[in-house]
DNA sequence: CGACTAAATATGACAGTGTCAAGATTGATT
DNA sequence: AATCAATCTTGACACTGTCATATTTAGTCG
């Protein structure tokens, strides 16, 4: 009966995935800028260091939230390219709106996912690196099928990973204009 | 002769745009979390407090970086677009070649222009605007050429915007999947 | 030339941040 | 029951952006 966590006890439980959740909702408030982890910490009812015990760094704080993310987007793929009612031109269509959706409904999560801030150096977790390879290796696989469907213009010679960086290339940077509001004023 | 600045003055006499070059450098060695207000101004030689007289913020520091860098892109699009040499074909390869050279070659200063940071909200100043727009319409011009050159498929309906916006949207995500160092190790 | 004003710079201060070191509390294991 | 490691707290430090206030200088006008 672990489910009902008593109030006003020393050791939280559950701090890791507690933080986690909460920093989640603080990026979704007020953007990456909001969430620092005094304030989380705070948010959560907990000393300033006690995050620190369950996360090296702010920097490892980041790359677990952008994990959960790249298993969020994951599955959302998944389950898309799996569906059994839609034609595979149709799934090929939800791919791409599901994708920019979700930009656009986390924008600062996306960010946070593909920025440099957690990608540039040695920053990446090796957590981050094991949820996030399978998500991009899916979306080759999926580009592989389409390109053998003739789905997309497939000049023969060009590979099923070469395909997919351009097609993933396209929608990440059509999502990411549209996240930063550069599309809507031009 | 203010061409040779003597030292030890009090007035600095161009410390607006000796903060702008230093701050790039800086945005080069570093990335942009080294880049601190009071490391600048120490740098420069000046007080913390001094850039304050030319910058009301830190993000208009950062928008004025920005607004440079869409000044070199756009003069760098330009004088490729009007070269007198190469047929359109090769000047449509060598834009999208320079375009993702120049994202490579200063990741930082890419990252800045196009990120969320300075775009989002209301923090874009008018100037980096003034700078930024007339880049974008560019882009969105020289497609249109190409379009109507029938470089680009050209389905009829796609309007230039559109098909700018498509194109931009390419290249700005390979650019992006590079610059953080996604692309080579998937 | 001298006085005055406005621009430019400096100093001091404050709240906020990430993070480390050292101590306190607890749950689990033996 | 005793011990130990995990967990949490408090204190401290250097660093950040930014404001209020004082100081210095450049330019202007009489």
């Amino acid at each position: 009966m672990k489910n009902i966590p008593e109030k006003s006890k020393y050791h939280h439980g559950d701090l890791r995935t507690t933080l986690l959740t909460v920093a989640g909702e603080m990026l979704k408030e007020g953007g990456i800028e909001e969430l620092s982890l005094r304030k989380l910490a705070a948010r959560v009812g907990v000393s300033r260091t006690a995050p620190y015990h369950h996360f090296k760094d702010k920097n490892a704080l980041l790359c677990g939230i952008a994990e959960s993310g790249f298993r969020q987007l994951h599955q959302m793929n998944k389950s898309s390219f799996n569906a059994d009612g839609p034609s595979t031109k149709e799934k090929f269509s939800s791919f791409i709106h599901e994708y920019v959706n979700f930009a656009k409904a986390n924008p600062d999560l996306y960010e946070l996912m593909f920025g440099r801030t957690i990608w540039k150096q040695e920053n990446s977790t090796s957590e981050l690196r094991d949820a996030a390879y399978p998500c991009f290796q899916y979306q080759v696989n999926m580009t592989r099928e389409w390109q053998q469907l003739k789905l997309l213009n497939h000049s023969g010679e060009e590979s099923a990973l070469r395909a997919s960086q351009v097609l993933w290339g396209t929608v990440h940077g059509i999502a990411k204009l549209l996240i930063d509001g550069i599309y809507t004023d031009v």
